[in-house]
RNA sequence: GGUGGGUUAGCGAAGUGGCCAAACGCGAUUGACUGUAAAUCAAUUGGUCUCCGACCUUCGAUGGUUCGAAUCCAUCACCCACCA
């Protein structure tokens, strides 16, 4: 199966500027394409996955990746999918996001193989020392306005309310500027993106041809959405983001188990590197045993190993065991020290425990589990307080010493599945 | 610039002198059921406390009338509509 059929059966093929002939170009040997990721955060997140591990997908099939971090178009703002001008990005945090951005880049991709290595760029490296009049004579000269305002991009920011800013609205040309750079320099042929990059690609195609008289292909996916239509990858406190210090990698593995339904065939095939007998055989266990979610269970485990490796996959899952298996009965310290650092830990003065203890209300609020004393004593009273696993219902109830796990810990729970632990030790 | 209408809790929206911490809907939180699901049902949804009750702070802002104001009056700010 070729790359090609490949990203089709996945679901993944959404358009194409010219798959004819980019079906034989691939056949006829390896080709080199690029994807560009926006230095909007000091860390990738899930949705970002799909671009890149297709870059992944062209790499095992023998292709050259490139990964371009955005250093100068992270500066400018991609007007893309966007409803309202966005503000800009001092050079200093485009510079850290970049940092951070890169390692995890650097994860996915093979760089230190003979045959087709990967290879990462910033653009900052070759469109910081273009002057704006170079600029403007090599490189806009190539486009029409009126095809600039004719991109969706462009049209529904003008439709709309908020307009769009002289530095937005020039922002596809950068970003056809490295299409082009990378095509003259490295022999990058194809770029890849999402469906919303369209635009952007095209106009790096366009210049090609007209500056440089070479062929170029854009691919565009789907844009990563639920079964609802709604964005992939937020959960109601923000996005699932790849660095394990701002979503931990028990939580990364629960975002995933909770997969709905509709949507988890979908993800395997997007982010995972299953193969279709595999993925085949996953679905008919959702239709026929959806209580077991073997296919969510497959996805999240699948994930978590690719991102945050094997050791933290074995702790979510250890974590998941306890945070979701009841009764704390007989449990070690060190499994319990898994649960310690998947869940938010607040310190605790170990005197409060002393002799007659807190009032659990208090400790609720301390923890961050409710905003107010009103808000824990309705929680209480209402039978979603847990104390190291144990539902209370005595709203005059304090915690004392004797209630510590292992001599320091308190395990808080809220509901189903909002812990915190209360670290006394000290 | 003129005339009229509006600004109420996370959002939408009732309330036009006391029974208003403010109907109702959505959202959110908790519980039951369940598959760590969906749907459904129930409770809660300004704060504090000695919590089946009491108190404190809220209805764009400030000041006033009144025993008593989200509600009446004045000024200011912002929004909308129509007219120029």
């Amino acid at each position: 199966m070729s790359i090609l059929e490949e990203l089709e059966w996945r679901g993944l093929y959404a358009d194409c500027t010219d798959s004819a002939t980019l079906t034989q170009r691939i056949a006829a040997g390896p080709i080199t394409l690029y994807c560009g990721f926006d230095p909007s955060a000091d860390s990738l997140h899930v949705g970002n996955l799909v671009p890149l591990l297709a870059l992944r997908r062209f790499q095992l099939h023998g292709h050259i990746p490139i990964v371009l971090a955005g250093g100068a178009t992270g500066m400018i703002g991609d007007p893309s999918g966007k409803s309202a001008e966005r503000n800009l990005q001092t050079p200093e945090q485009v510079a850290h996001n970049i940092a951070s951005q890169k390692k995890q880049l650097a994860g996915f991709l093979d760089f230190e193989t003979n045959l087709n290595p990967a290879r990462l760029f910033n653009n900052a490296d070759w469109t910081a020392p273009v002057s704006y009049l170079e600029f403007l004579r090599d490189v806009g000269k190539y486009f029409s306005v009126n095809v600039m305002l004719a991109k969706d991009s462009v049209r529904t920011r003008l439709e709309g309310d908020s307009g769009i800013s002289y530095t937005e609205f020039s922002y596809q040309l950068l970003q056809a500027f490295d299409f082009c750079h990378l095509r003259s320099k490295f022999d990058c042929e194809l770029q890849i993106g999402a469906t919303d990059q369209w635009g952007n690609i095209t106009a790096g195609c366009d210049l090609i041809r007209k500056k440089l008289g070479a062929t170029a292909w854009a691919l565009v996916f789907p844009l990563l959405t639920k079964a609802d239509g709604t964005k992939y990858g937020k959960t109601a406190s923000g996005a699932v983001w790849l660095d394990p210090k701002k979503t931990s990698p028990y939580r990364f593995y629960q975002f995933f188990v909770q997969a709905d339904d509709a949507d988890v065939v979908r993800l395997l095939k997007f982010l995972t590197f299953l193969t279709r007998e595999e993925i085949a055989a996953l679905e008919q266990e959702v239709q026929t045993h959806p209580g077991a979610r073997a296919a969510q269970k497959s996805l999240a485990r699948e994930l978590t190993t690719l991102v945050h490796g094997a050791d933290a996959l074995h702790g979510a899952l250890k974590a998941s065991e306890i945070l979701f298996g009841g009764a704390l009965d007989g449990i070690t310290e060190e499994i319990f020290q898994d649960v310690v650092g998947e869940v938010p830990t607040r310190d605790l003065d170990p005197g409060k425990l002393a002799g007659a203890g807190t009032p659990i209300i208090d400790l609720v609020v301390h923890a961050g589990l409710a905003p107010s004393k009103g808000q824990a004593r309705k929680d209480l009273e209402a039978g979603g307080i847990y104390l190291n696993n144990v539902r209370l219902s005595d709203l005059s109830r304090t915690a004392t010493t004797n209630d510590l796990l292992f001599g320091k810990y308190l395990l808080l729970r809220k509901g189903k599945r909002t812990y915190t632990v209360l670290s006394a030790r000290g």
